[in-house]
DNA sequence: TGTGCCGGGAT
DNA sequence: ATCCCGGCACA
């Protein structure tokens, strides 16, 4: 897990992360100012019709933050995007990644997309919906009914897919029809010329959107203008979750939006808090490691234990003692039948501030230590 | 015997 | 609430 220091030639590609340089990005791609128009339109609504709990699911978010997962920064972008707490639901987030993860290493559009396409021409009739993840789980009692809204249909012969995007249907012209030749710049625009707005009732467009979302684990966010690399899209998330914490951010974390990190907050922040444990939430200080690990590493360490494991590692190096999950599922499979009566707590295994800092350094204890309660430092 | 921590006292 | 410690249970 190297840090990923942008090589030059995909500076290019490092560049469009973020949904602010997104739009810096577009018009300078886009020249004429129509197509800029429609380009705000669509972002405007579909970012209208998608409400925040919309935004929140992991795979979408997931998905969205794929091209900005290069920059590998995802832990906050997902504070960014949407702060909704995210990471109590993080059994979401190991869901979908797992299920999105195992993204095959090809620099194309998912070959089962290309396949449907071009395989099966069942696929078309006539709307085929938006793969895009917002309707994952479009909810559709928060659509306003009766709104009109704008589509884009593929008007490619035997295709007529709908999207709900500008770029969704660029993107799938030019992925589909015109070859992934994305990159090259004759096909640059060309895809403008083979889809066609479509305007339609905000219900209907649910509709035909909402069937798709529950089978499939869809790869595309909407208004993602990066077309650049598909692949991309499919980069596990757990993943870049776990290296919000790796060292090598340390230089973007002071714009972290404060509630990314009372959440996630990597490393840098616990220490600050250096000891009040025992009173004070000990969510700030090294206890926090161990519900981290049940709370979000831990849903999603099944499926993507391994990756995951040394940056977590690395990060909660202090709490580096206690293998967390077997320790923690031992301990509730032994707590239930505790020992006689009495309340008293079974002795935990896990070194304690004595042992690893000694009697001579009793200062760096933590405070139930110091006071002889039970060690919020180092919990079993 | 050393350690972890409960129970309770002092401030 | 915070700080401290006697004393017990355990390894």
């Amino acid at each position: 897990m190297m840090p990923q220091v942008p090589p030059p030639e995909h500076g290019a590609q490092a560049m469009a992360y973020r949904p602010v340089s997104r739009n810096i990005d577009v018009p300078k791609r886009k020249s004429d100012a129509v197509e800029m128009d429609e380009m705000m339109a669509a972002m405007v609504l579909t970012s209208l019709s998608c409400s925040p709990v919309v935004q929140s699911p992991p795979g979408a978010e997931a998905n969205f933050s794929a091209s900005r997962v290069v920059s590998g920064d995802p832990w906050k972008e997902s504070g960014d995007v949407s702060d909704s707490g995210s990471s109590t639901t993080s059994g979401h987030w190991s869901g979908s990644s797992g299920i999105s993860t195992p993204s095959p290493p090809h620099p194309q559009a998912s070959p089962k997309y290309l396949g449907d396409a071009f395989g099966s021409p069942q696929t078309d009739h006539g709307f085929e919906t938006d793969p895009d993840p917002f309707l994952l789980d479009e909810p559709a009692p928060r659509k306003r009914k009766n709104s009109v809204k704008v589509m884009y249909k593929c008007l490619w012969p035997n295709c007529g897919k709908v999207l709900r995007s500008i770029v969704g249907i660029k993107r799938h012209v030019k992925a589909l029809h015109l070859g992934d030749t994305v990159d090259s710049d004759q096909f640059k625009r060309e895809e403008d010329f083979y889809y066609t707005e479509v305007q339609m009732k905000e219900e209907s467009a649910v509709a035909a959107a909402v069937p798709s979302a529950p089978g499939t684990p869809t790869v595309e966010p909407a208004p993602t203008p990066r077309v650049t690399s598909p692949s991309l899209a499919t980069l596990p998330l757990p993943l870049s979750k776990a290296q919000t914490s790796g060292p090598e951010h340390s230089g973007l974390e002071s714009p972290l939006p404060s509630g990314a990190l009372s959440k996630s907050a990597p490393g840098s922040f616990w220490h600050i808090q250096a000891d009040h444990a025992y009173q004070a939430l000990p969510s700030f200080q090294i206890p926090v490691s161990p519900h981290i690990y049940t709370s979000i590493s831990w849903a999603a360490a099944p499926a993507a234990a391994s990756p995951l494991s040394p940056v977590r590692s690395r990060s909660l190096s202090f709490s580096e003692p206690q293998p967390p999950p077997a320790a923690k599922s031992h301990l509730i499979v032994t707590s239930p039948p505790r020992a006689q009566g009495s309340a008293r707590k079974a002795r935990g295994e896990a070194k304690k501030c004595r042992k690893v800092y000694g009697i001579e350094h009793r200062d760096q204890w933590c405070t139930a230590c110091r006071w002889k309660k039970a060690c919020q430092r180092f919990l079993d």
